[in-house]
DNA sequence: GTCTATACGCGGATAGAC
DNA sequence: GTCTATCCGCGTATAGAC
Protein backbone atom coordinates (compact mmCIF):
# COMPACT_ATOMS: atom_id res chain seq x y z
CA UNK A 1 0.00 0.00 0.00
CA UNK A 2 0.99 3.38 -0.80
CA UNK A 3 1.14 5.97 1.40
CA UNK A 4 0.98 10.16 1.21
CA UNK A 5 3.67 12.05 1.32
CA UNK A 6 4.28 13.17 5.17
CA UNK A 7 2.46 9.86 6.28
CA UNK A 8 5.20 8.92 8.33
CA UNK A 9 5.82 12.22 10.18
CA UNK A 10 2.17 12.40 10.99
CA UNK A 11 1.50 8.69 11.93
CA UNK A 12 4.92 9.57 14.77
CA UNK A 13 3.46 12.35 15.98
CA UNK A 14 -0.25 10.30 16.79
CA UNK A 15 2.15 7.21 18.46
CA UNK A 16 3.56 9.62 20.21
CA UNK A 17 0.08 11.40 21.21
CA UNK A 18 -1.03 8.00 22.65
CA UNK A 19 2.11 7.24 23.65
CA UNK A 20 2.20 10.23 26.25
CA UNK A 21 -1.04 9.87 27.68
CA UNK A 22 -0.29 6.22 28.65
CA UNK A 23 3.34 6.98 29.94
CA UNK A 24 2.02 10.13 31.76
CA UNK A 25 -0.61 7.41 33.64
CA UNK A 26 1.51 4.61 34.07
CA UNK A 27 5.00 5.73 34.13
CA UNK A 28 7.74 5.25 31.65
CA UNK A 29 9.26 2.18 32.86
CA UNK A 30 6.23 0.14 33.70
CA UNK A 31 4.12 1.20 30.17
CA UNK A 32 5.73 -1.02 27.88
CA UNK A 33 5.75 -0.89 23.98
CA UNK A 34 2.83 -3.80 23.76
CA UNK A 35 0.30 -1.91 25.37
CA UNK A 36 1.32 1.83 23.85
CA UNK A 37 1.29 0.47 20.22
CA UNK A 38 -2.32 -1.82 21.11
CA UNK A 39 -3.61 1.59 22.05
CA UNK A 40 -2.65 2.98 19.02
CA UNK A 41 -4.74 0.20 16.92
CA UNK A 42 -0.85 -1.09 15.75
CA UNK A 43 1.20 -3.69 16.53
CA UNK A 44 4.91 -3.47 18.66
CA UNK A 45 7.09 -4.30 15.71
CA UNK A 46 5.61 -0.95 13.96
CA UNK A 47 6.83 0.71 16.59
CA UNK A 48 10.49 0.87 15.67
CA UNK A 49 9.72 1.89 12.20
CA UNK A 50 9.01 5.33 14.02
CA UNK A 51 11.46 5.50 16.88
CA UNK A 52 14.59 4.07 17.16
CA UNK A 53 14.04 2.78 20.83
CA UNK A 54 12.00 3.12 23.85
CA UNK A 55 14.47 6.03 25.29
CA UNK A 56 13.73 7.86 21.84
CA UNK A 57 10.73 8.19 22.48
CA UNK A 58 10.88 9.15 25.85
CA UNK A 59 13.29 12.07 24.63
CA UNK A 60 10.57 12.77 21.86
CA UNK A 61 7.47 12.68 24.69
CA UNK A 62 9.09 15.02 26.66
CA UNK A 63 10.44 17.79 24.54
CA UNK A 64 6.71 17.57 23.45
CA UNK A 65 4.96 17.87 26.45
CA UNK A 66 6.94 20.77 27.46
CA UNK A 67 6.52 22.52 24.15
CA UNK A 68 2.68 22.36 24.98
CA UNK A 69 2.97 23.58 28.50
CA UNK A 70 4.70 26.42 27.21
CA UNK A 71 2.05 26.93 24.59
CA UNK A 72 -0.48 26.89 27.57
CA UNK A 73 1.56 29.81 28.78
CA UNK A 74 0.76 32.02 25.94
CA UNK A 75 -3.18 31.12 25.73
CA UNK A 76 -3.38 32.69 29.19
CA UNK A 77 -5.99 36.07 28.25
CA UNK A 78 -5.15 38.24 30.86
CA UNK A 79 -2.95 41.57 30.97
CA UNK A 80 -2.35 42.65 34.32
CA UNK A 81 0.09 40.34 35.97
CA UNK A 82 -2.42 40.00 39.25
CA UNK A 83 -4.81 38.20 36.81
CA UNK A 84 -2.28 36.22 34.31
CA UNK A 85 -1.07 34.39 38.04
CA UNK A 86 -4.60 33.73 39.53
CA UNK A 87 -5.08 32.47 35.83
CA UNK A 88 -2.43 30.53 36.02
CA UNK A 89 -2.83 28.88 39.41
CA UNK A 90 -6.13 27.68 38.59
CA UNK A 91 -5.28 26.33 36.01
CA UNK A 92 -2.61 23.82 37.32
CA UNK A 93 -3.29 23.95 40.74
CA UNK A 94 -6.67 22.00 40.37
CA UNK A 95 -8.46 18.65 41.30
CA UNK A 96 -9.04 18.00 37.65
CA UNK A 97 -5.16 18.51 36.92
CA UNK A 98 -4.76 16.02 40.44
CA UNK A 99 -6.93 13.11 39.11
CA UNK A 100 -5.40 13.06 35.29
CA UNK A 101 -2.40 13.16 35.02
CA UNK A 102 -3.03 11.38 31.29
CA UNK A 103 -3.82 14.80 30.32
CA UNK A 104 -1.79 17.64 32.61
CA UNK A 105 2.01 18.48 33.19
CA UNK A 106 4.55 16.06 32.78
CA UNK A 107 6.81 16.79 35.55
CA UNK A 108 5.07 15.51 38.41
CA UNK A 109 4.31 12.33 37.02
CA UNK A 110 7.66 11.85 35.10
CA UNK A 111 10.07 14.31 36.90
CA UNK A 112 11.86 11.46 39.26
CA UNK A 113 12.41 9.46 35.73
CA UNK A 114 13.73 12.18 34.11
CA UNK A 115 16.08 12.25 36.50
CA UNK A 116 17.33 8.36 36.19
CA UNK A 117 17.50 8.75 32.44
CA UNK A 118 20.56 8.96 30.15
CA UNK A 119 21.95 12.54 29.87
CA UNK A 120 20.73 12.82 25.75
CA UNK A 121 17.24 12.72 27.73
CA UNK A 122 18.27 14.94 30.25
CA UNK A 123 19.90 17.40 27.68
CA UNK A 124 16.41 17.72 26.23
CA UNK A 125 14.61 18.02 29.34
CA UNK A 126 17.04 21.26 30.14
CA UNK A 127 16.04 22.77 26.96
CA UNK A 128 13.09 23.03 26.60
CA UNK A 129 13.17 23.97 30.92
CA UNK A 130 15.65 27.12 29.98
CA UNK A 131 12.90 28.47 27.28
CA UNK A 132 9.78 28.05 29.58
CA UNK A 133 12.05 29.88 32.72
CA UNK A 134 12.68 32.20 30.19
CA UNK A 135 9.68 33.17 29.62
CA UNK A 136 7.73 33.09 32.84
CA UNK A 137 10.74 35.21 34.04
CA UNK A 138 9.33 38.22 32.09
CA UNK A 139 6.47 37.94 33.81
CA UNK A 140 7.25 37.27 37.60
CA UNK A 141 10.02 39.77 37.00
CA UNK A 142 13.11 37.44 38.22
CA UNK A 143 14.19 33.93 37.12
CA UNK A 144 14.34 33.36 40.90
CA UNK A 145 10.64 33.63 40.77
CA UNK A 146 10.15 31.47 37.85
CA UNK A 147 11.86 28.89 39.42
CA UNK A 148 10.25 28.79 42.66
CA UNK A 149 6.64 29.10 40.97
CA UNK A 150 7.11 25.75 39.12
CA UNK A 151 8.94 23.65 41.76
CA UNK A 152 6.24 24.99 44.16
CA UNK A 153 3.13 24.15 41.50
CA UNK A 154 4.83 21.19 40.54
CA UNK A 155 5.82 19.86 44.31
CA UNK A 156 2.19 20.52 45.23
CA UNK A 157 0.64 18.74 41.97
CA UNK A 158 3.10 15.77 43.14
CA UNK A 159 2.63 15.31 46.79
CA UNK A 160 -1.32 16.21 46.23
CA UNK A 161 -1.71 13.08 44.05
CA UNK A 162 -0.52 11.19 46.63
CA UNK A 163 -3.16 11.86 48.75
CA UNK A 164 -6.17 9.04 49.46
CA UNK A 165 -8.75 11.61 49.90
CA UNK A 166 -10.03 14.75 48.08
CA UNK A 167 -9.43 16.73 51.11
CA UNK A 168 -5.70 16.01 51.75
CA UNK A 169 -5.63 16.79 48.23
CA UNK A 170 -7.13 20.11 48.13
CA UNK A 171 -5.80 20.91 51.33
CA UNK A 172 -2.37 21.32 49.36
CA UNK A 173 -3.66 22.41 46.69
CA UNK A 174 -5.03 25.76 48.38
CA UNK A 175 -1.82 26.03 50.16
CA UNK A 176 0.27 26.49 47.47
CA UNK A 177 -2.13 28.62 45.63
CA UNK A 178 -2.67 30.67 48.58
CA UNK A 179 0.98 30.95 49.70
CA UNK A 180 1.94 32.19 45.70
CA UNK A 181 -0.96 34.18 45.45
CA UNK A 182 0.59 36.34 48.72
CA UNK A 183 3.95 35.62 47.91
CA UNK A 184 4.44 36.75 44.30
CA UNK A 185 1.90 39.04 43.71
CA UNK A 186 3.23 42.37 42.76
CA UNK A 187 2.52 44.02 46.03
CA UNK A 188 5.35 43.05 47.40
CA UNK A 189 7.49 44.85 45.63
CA UNK B 1 -1.40 -14.85 61.89
CA UNK B 2 1.33 -14.44 64.57
CA UNK B 3 4.19 -11.72 65.14
CA UNK B 4 7.36 -12.77 64.66
CA UNK B 5 9.58 -13.50 67.31
CA UNK B 6 12.32 -10.55 68.12
CA UNK B 7 15.01 -12.02 65.74
CA UNK B 8 12.76 -11.76 62.94
CA UNK B 9 11.70 -8.23 63.45
CA UNK B 10 15.50 -7.17 63.14
CA UNK B 11 15.94 -9.18 59.77
CA UNK B 12 12.82 -7.38 58.38
CA UNK B 13 14.14 -4.19 59.23
CA UNK B 14 17.24 -4.98 58.07
CA UNK B 15 16.13 -6.03 54.88
CA UNK B 16 13.98 -2.76 54.69
CA UNK B 17 16.87 -0.19 55.28
CA UNK B 18 18.80 -1.95 52.12
CA UNK B 19 15.59 -1.97 50.24
CA UNK B 20 15.23 1.42 51.05
CA UNK B 21 17.95 3.30 49.15
CA UNK B 22 17.93 0.60 46.11
CA UNK B 23 14.22 1.48 45.64
CA UNK B 24 15.27 5.05 46.13
CA UNK B 25 17.75 4.81 43.63
CA UNK B 26 16.34 3.12 41.04
CA UNK B 27 12.44 3.48 41.66
CA UNK B 28 9.81 0.88 42.96
CA UNK B 29 9.21 -0.49 39.34
CA UNK B 30 12.28 -0.85 38.17
CA UNK B 31 13.85 -2.77 40.87
CA UNK B 32 13.21 -6.56 41.50
CA UNK B 33 12.87 -8.02 44.63
CA UNK B 34 16.07 -10.59 43.40
CA UNK B 35 18.22 -7.40 43.54
CA UNK B 36 17.16 -6.71 46.82
CA UNK B 37 17.79 -9.26 48.23
CA UNK B 38 20.62 -9.99 46.26
CA UNK B 39 22.10 -6.77 48.17
CA UNK B 40 20.81 -7.98 51.30
CA UNK B 41 22.77 -11.34 50.90
CA UNK B 42 20.06 -13.75 50.83
CA UNK B 43 18.13 -14.62 47.87
CA UNK B 44 14.83 -13.62 46.75
CA UNK B 45 12.95 -16.69 47.88
CA UNK B 46 13.84 -15.84 51.76
CA UNK B 47 11.80 -11.93 50.91
CA UNK B 48 8.26 -14.24 51.75
CA UNK B 49 9.85 -15.08 54.95
CA UNK B 50 9.09 -11.15 56.30
CA UNK B 51 6.68 -10.07 53.74
CA UNK B 52 3.57 -10.75 51.91
CA UNK B 53 4.50 -9.05 48.52
CA UNK B 54 6.61 -6.51 47.25
CA UNK B 55 3.34 -4.03 48.16
CA UNK B 56 4.02 -4.69 51.78
CA UNK B 57 7.60 -3.89 51.43
CA UNK B 58 6.64 -0.27 49.36
CA UNK B 59 4.08 0.30 52.55
CA UNK B 60 6.41 -0.40 55.55
CA UNK B 61 9.57 1.73 53.11
CA UNK B 62 7.16 4.86 53.15
CA UNK B 63 6.24 4.90 56.70
CA UNK B 64 9.75 4.42 57.65
CA UNK B 65 11.02 6.82 55.85
CA UNK B 66 8.89 9.69 56.66
CA UNK B 67 9.25 8.52 60.14
CA UNK B 68 13.11 9.16 59.66
CA UNK B 69 12.20 12.42 58.01
CA UNK B 70 10.65 14.19 60.93
CA UNK B 71 13.66 12.53 63.14
CA UNK B 72 15.92 14.81 61.47
CA UNK B 73 13.80 17.96 61.85
CA UNK B 74 13.64 17.22 65.50
CA UNK B 75 17.90 17.01 65.13
CA UNK B 76 18.03 20.80 64.20
CA UNK B 77 19.60 22.40 67.30
CA UNK B 78 18.32 25.93 66.49
CA UNK B 79 16.02 27.55 68.67
CA UNK B 80 15.07 30.98 66.46
CA UNK B 81 12.67 31.02 64.11
CA UNK B 82 15.57 31.95 61.27
CA UNK B 83 18.23 30.10 62.32
CA UNK B 84 16.14 26.96 62.41
CA UNK B 85 14.97 27.90 58.70
CA UNK B 86 18.17 28.72 57.63
CA UNK B 87 19.66 25.22 58.58
CA UNK B 88 16.44 23.19 57.22
CA UNK B 89 16.77 24.91 53.85
CA UNK B 90 20.59 24.14 53.61
CA UNK B 91 20.38 20.64 54.97
CA UNK B 92 17.43 19.52 52.30
CA UNK B 93 18.35 21.78 48.98
CA UNK B 94 22.11 21.21 48.54
CA UNK B 95 23.81 19.44 46.18
CA UNK B 96 24.62 16.59 47.92
CA UNK B 97 21.19 15.41 48.35
CA UNK B 98 20.76 15.83 44.44
CA UNK B 99 23.57 13.11 43.97
CA UNK B 100 22.36 10.46 46.33
CA UNK B 101 18.45 9.96 46.37
CA UNK B 102 19.62 6.90 47.82
CA UNK B 103 20.32 8.25 51.14
CA UNK B 104 17.91 11.41 50.92
CA UNK B 105 14.19 12.14 50.85
CA UNK B 106 11.44 9.56 49.28
CA UNK B 107 9.38 12.48 48.26
CA UNK B 108 10.68 13.23 45.34
CA UNK B 109 12.36 10.25 44.01
CA UNK B 110 9.11 7.78 44.99
CA UNK B 111 6.01 10.03 45.34
CA UNK B 112 5.07 9.29 41.64
CA UNK B 113 4.81 5.85 42.57
CA UNK B 114 3.30 6.23 45.77
CA UNK B 115 0.23 8.30 43.56
CA UNK B 116 -0.15 5.46 40.84
CA UNK B 117 -0.23 2.80 44.10
CA UNK B 118 -3.08 1.15 45.88
CA UNK B 119 -5.67 3.22 48.75
CA UNK B 120 -3.72 1.09 51.43
CA UNK B 121 -0.43 2.53 50.35
CA UNK B 122 -1.51 6.08 49.92
CA UNK B 123 -3.18 5.95 53.41
CA UNK B 124 0.30 5.09 54.99
CA UNK B 125 1.54 8.33 53.09
CA UNK B 126 -1.57 10.77 53.93
CA UNK B 127 -0.73 9.56 57.52
CA UNK B 128 2.40 10.16 57.67
CA UNK B 129 2.59 13.53 56.02
CA UNK B 130 -0.10 14.62 58.60
CA UNK B 131 1.81 14.23 61.09
CA UNK B 132 4.98 15.93 59.67
CA UNK B 133 3.20 19.05 58.67
CA UNK B 134 1.39 19.36 62.26
CA UNK B 135 5.24 19.25 63.79
CA UNK B 136 6.20 21.83 60.85
CA UNK B 137 3.18 24.48 60.98
CA UNK B 138 4.23 24.58 64.73
CA UNK B 139 7.32 26.07 63.74
CA UNK B 140 6.32 28.25 60.72
CA UNK B 141 2.98 29.20 62.37
CA UNK B 142 0.68 27.97 59.81
CA UNK B 143 -0.29 24.56 58.18
CA UNK B 144 -0.95 26.69 55.03
CA UNK B 145 2.74 27.74 55.24
CA UNK B 146 3.51 24.03 56.15
CA UNK B 147 2.56 22.35 53.17
CA UNK B 148 4.04 25.20 51.25
CA UNK B 149 7.47 24.75 52.33
CA UNK B 150 7.22 21.28 52.03
CA UNK B 151 6.03 21.45 48.48
CA UNK B 152 8.86 23.93 47.00
CA UNK B 153 11.64 21.71 48.64
CA UNK B 154 9.94 18.52 47.16
CA UNK B 155 9.39 19.91 43.88
CA UNK B 156 12.80 21.76 43.51
CA UNK B 157 14.57 18.79 44.01
CA UNK B 158 12.79 16.59 41.90
CA UNK B 159 13.12 19.13 39.35
CA UNK B 160 16.79 19.33 39.87
CA UNK B 161 17.52 15.91 40.14
CA UNK B 162 16.89 15.83 36.48
CA UNK B 163 19.19 19.02 35.14
CA UNK B 164 21.87 17.65 33.74
CA UNK B 165 24.74 20.15 34.81
CA UNK B 166 25.58 20.97 38.37
CA UNK B 167 25.28 24.49 36.90
CA UNK B 168 21.45 23.79 36.07
CA UNK B 169 21.10 22.03 39.37
CA UNK B 170 22.02 25.11 41.29
CA UNK B 171 20.33 27.38 39.75
CA UNK B 172 17.37 25.71 41.16
CA UNK B 173 18.20 24.62 44.49
CA UNK B 174 19.22 28.13 45.06
CA UNK B 175 15.98 29.59 43.76
CA UNK B 176 13.97 27.30 46.05
CA UNK B 177 15.95 28.35 49.09
CA UNK B 178 16.00 32.14 48.79
CA UNK B 179 12.67 32.14 47.74
CA UNK B 180 11.56 29.87 50.85
CA UNK B 181 14.13 32.33 52.92
CA UNK B 182 12.40 35.33 52.14
CA UNK B 183 8.82 34.07 52.18
CA UNK B 184 9.04 32.33 55.12
CA UNK B 185 11.35 34.41 57.53
CA UNK B 186 9.18 35.94 60.61
CA UNK B 187 9.68 39.78 59.29
CA UNK B 188 6.54 39.29 57.05
CA UNK B 189 4.48 38.59 60.01
C1' DG C 1 14.10 -19.20 57.67
C1' DT C 2 16.51 -19.78 53.91
C1' DC C 3 17.68 -22.27 50.15
C1' DT C 4 17.00 -24.09 45.03
C1' DA C 5 13.97 -24.67 41.41
C1' DT C 6 10.29 -23.33 38.85
C1' DA C 7 5.71 -21.50 37.07
C1' DC C 8 4.16 -17.94 34.26
C1' DG C 9 3.92 -13.51 32.21
C1' DC C 10 5.84 -9.26 30.35
C1' DG C 11 9.95 -6.41 29.16
C1' DG C 12 12.70 -4.45 24.73
C1' DA C 13 14.25 -5.49 20.46
C1' DT C 14 14.92 -8.02 15.92
C1' DA C 15 14.06 -11.03 11.46
C1' DG C 16 11.64 -11.93 7.62
C1' DA C 17 7.05 -12.35 5.06
C1' DC C 18 3.87 -9.42 2.59
C1' DG D 1 5.21 0.12 7.06
C1' DT D 2 3.13 -3.23 9.32
C1' DC D 3 2.56 -7.74 10.31
C1' DT D 4 3.75 -12.40 12.82
C1' DA D 5 7.01 -14.92 15.17
C1' DT D 6 10.74 -15.17 18.09
C1' DC D 7 15.05 -14.38 21.09
C1' DC D 8 16.41 -13.64 25.61
C1' DG D 9 16.22 -11.67 30.05
C1' DC D 10 13.84 -10.16 34.12
C1' DG D 11 9.48 -9.59 36.87
C1' DT D 12 6.53 -11.54 41.09
C1' DA D 13 5.36 -15.29 43.49
C1' DT D 14 5.20 -20.20 45.03
C1' DA D 15 6.66 -25.26 46.22
C1' DG D 16 9.36 -28.23 48.54
C1' DA D 17 14.08 -29.71 50.42
C1' DC D 18 16.98 -28.87 54.39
Amino acid sequence: MRYPPGHKQEKRKELLNVSSALIKEGGYAATGIDSLMQAAGVTSGAFYSHFASKKELFGALIAQELFISREQWAENPHSSAEDWLNYELDRYLNLRHVRHPDAGCILPTLGAEIARADTSVKEIYEEEMLKGVAILAQRLGSEEQAWAMICQMVGAMLLARAMPTEAGQSAILESSKRFLRDTLSTARK
